[in-house]
DNA sequence: TTCTTTTATCTCAGCGCTAACATTATCTCT
DNA sequence: AGAGATAATGTTAGCGCTGAGATAAAAGAA
């Protein structure tokens, strides 16, 4: 087909200029006359010129890619964040290359590490856990930094989140305001997720401030999912504690949960209420929508690309906070 | 922190070998003396040197870098995929760099334009539509190309997924087996989704082969959800046609459905049966698990990537069928 | 032993682009 | 009109690595 792929000598030749000054168009930098522009531009047009990034970024020490790093795919929430993170970067120049770390800080650092390989223009992991090595690699880059999910915490440059205590907290707060005092916990296994744990303990908090304990407790050591939730809850019953509402780790759990209950026939909120945390669309068109936090997700990936992009590191690192809000729903 | 990035040069002298030596051994190619190998590990350890891919691209024309594609994130199936694309460059040191096109060929083609700059090893998209220019980009490449998730179609390279129009006549099947004939559908936008299209295709096919027609059906103006499936399944029965069973464009519709029929109190499957396409987890875990079609997902992704790395391109495309099977339920 | 093959290494050029600086033409201000 | 600023372009030297071929040392074959 075609013959050689053209390159950036190509077009300057064909537009009688120098390479540099092609370079110059193609990267609107600098000033450029505009008859010059437009010769350029219908050079790159007529031969089809694509630039080579990897020419690009060795010669600038800098590429056009926002290294991504997730702690798994399985569950709906990181997709979105991906989501977000794709909307930011809609209309720029800048590729994701995406690593997934199954909640694992040493693969995370490994990731950091052959991301770091590409000179990415900023690198964006989840939390403010990471090994020494990682945290090391990350500041001494110098490249733009996202953590994201969470804010209870000193980032390394920004953080775009919400904080898990807090929203935990609002759990218990929202139930005890409905006026259950037997609450019980279903979580799944959280060992390794740190904004599962601190919204256990926001719950426990809020719980105590008014003057209460968790009643009963059930965590699973698989990852959450509905069936999870749905054995879990049922495991928690189980245990013969009187309880009158349930808080999940989240709304995969939670769903399951009001799944057992509907198997069951545990009348939802009377006999027992669920609350959930994340606000995925799915537990909104249950039967009875699900009483949860909703987590902005999608925000949370599009605010931190658009902040990284924006200029480069500042001194002191910065803290943006995308809040939760209460979803009402009908199961508490 | 650290001076400098150490480059290979910086090993290659600690370890008292030429550069080229140094990068035999990092790319563990050609022979080596064992003696040499190791004084350059230790070299690559003692300095923490790490490769710059942009150089390595650049040089040989070629990069450890997996373009993938895909239509869109926010249904869990493309990030099931996706982990399964993961779980086949687990341990391998290619990365995936990823695009999303929102269902949109143009998008498609400006996709793979830039993801070529990057010369990448290999570019998996999702089926055999593409614009003229796309297709003449990947053809002319030369790189290996996977179009994942379709197999009726003639592949550029190779294409790995599951018949949809034979799925879709397995599902007609599968109702007519169980004494169903007044059959209706339920489906969302699918102006832009060829395989929902074939599904349903093949559900009329399957149901013609039978004898019968589709009784009745309704198509949403949004993109599938748990919600949308809802609505939809209310508005089809609105219909006022004697209906006994509904066949779904995916699981995420038939879910809908589902909780539907609970909220208004339909017995399924006595009522009305119901029918999804996918198998997600979600539809298992209901109070009556789904009645529905397993497409394997994560297989999909997995070999797909594990064929496109075995080897260059063949002069013949490849069709690998990783199938689909019947999920029985309970609301069939 | 001498010639050939194999193994292990080195030398050198260059991938396609961009940063830095040099140069020329065009203004602007006094 | 001459000095200095500004705009538009050109020249040069790499970025860090790899491919191709050259070379030297070790091993086999005649």
């Amino acid at each position: 087909m075609q013959a050689e792929t053209p390159t950036l000598d190509d077009v300057a030749r064909l537009a009688g200029v120098s390479a540099n000054t092609a370079s110059r168009v193609v990267r609107n930098k600098g000033s450029i006359a505009a008859a010059t522009r437009e010769r350029v531009h219908a050079a790159i047009d007529t031969l089809g010129y694509v630039p080579n990034r990897a020419a690009g970024s060795l010669a600038s020490s800098s590429s056009m890619i926002i290294g991504v790093i997730l702690p798994s795919l399985s569950n709906i929430v990181f997709p979105e964040v991906l989501r977000g993170i794709h909307a930011g970067l809609a209309g720029t120049p800048y590729q994701p290359m995406i690593g997934v770390t199954d909640y694992d800080l040493g693969k995370e650092q490994q990731l950091i590490s052959s991301l770091l390989a590409w000179q990415p223009a900023a690198i964006i992991t989840t939390g403010f856990d990471h090994t020494d090595s990682a945290r090391r690699m990350l500041e001494g880059s110098g490249i733009r930094v996202g953590e994201l999910m969470d804010i209870d915490g000193t980032p390394i440059d920004i953080a775009v989140g919400l904080s898990h205590r807090m929203a935990g907290k609002a759990m218990a707060r929202r139930l005890i305001e409905r006026g259950y005092t037997k609450v019980g916990y279903v979580g799944h296994d959280w060992t390794d997720d740190r904004r599962a744990n601190a919204r256990y303990l926001g719950l426990c908090e809020g719980l105590a401030e008014a003057g209460h304990t968790l009643a009963a407790e059930e965590r699973g050591h698989d990852a959450s999912s509905t069936r999870a939730g749905r054995a879990a809850l049922a495991k928690l019953l189980a245990q013969d504690v009187k309880l009158d509402a349930v808080a999940f780790s989240n709304d995969d759990m939670a769903v399951g949960g009001f799944m057992h209950c509907l198997a069951g026939e545990i009348s939802v909120p009377n006999e027992l209420a669920l609350m959930g945390f994340n606000g995925l669309e799915i537990g909104q068109s249950l039967p009875k929508p699900l009483s949860t936090i909703l987590s902005n997700r999608f925000a949370i990936g599009k605010t931190a690309v658009e902040l990284l992009l924006q200029a480069g590191r500042s001194s002191d690192p910065q803290i943006i906070d995308t809040g939760f809000s209460l979803l009402d729903g009908a199961t508490t």
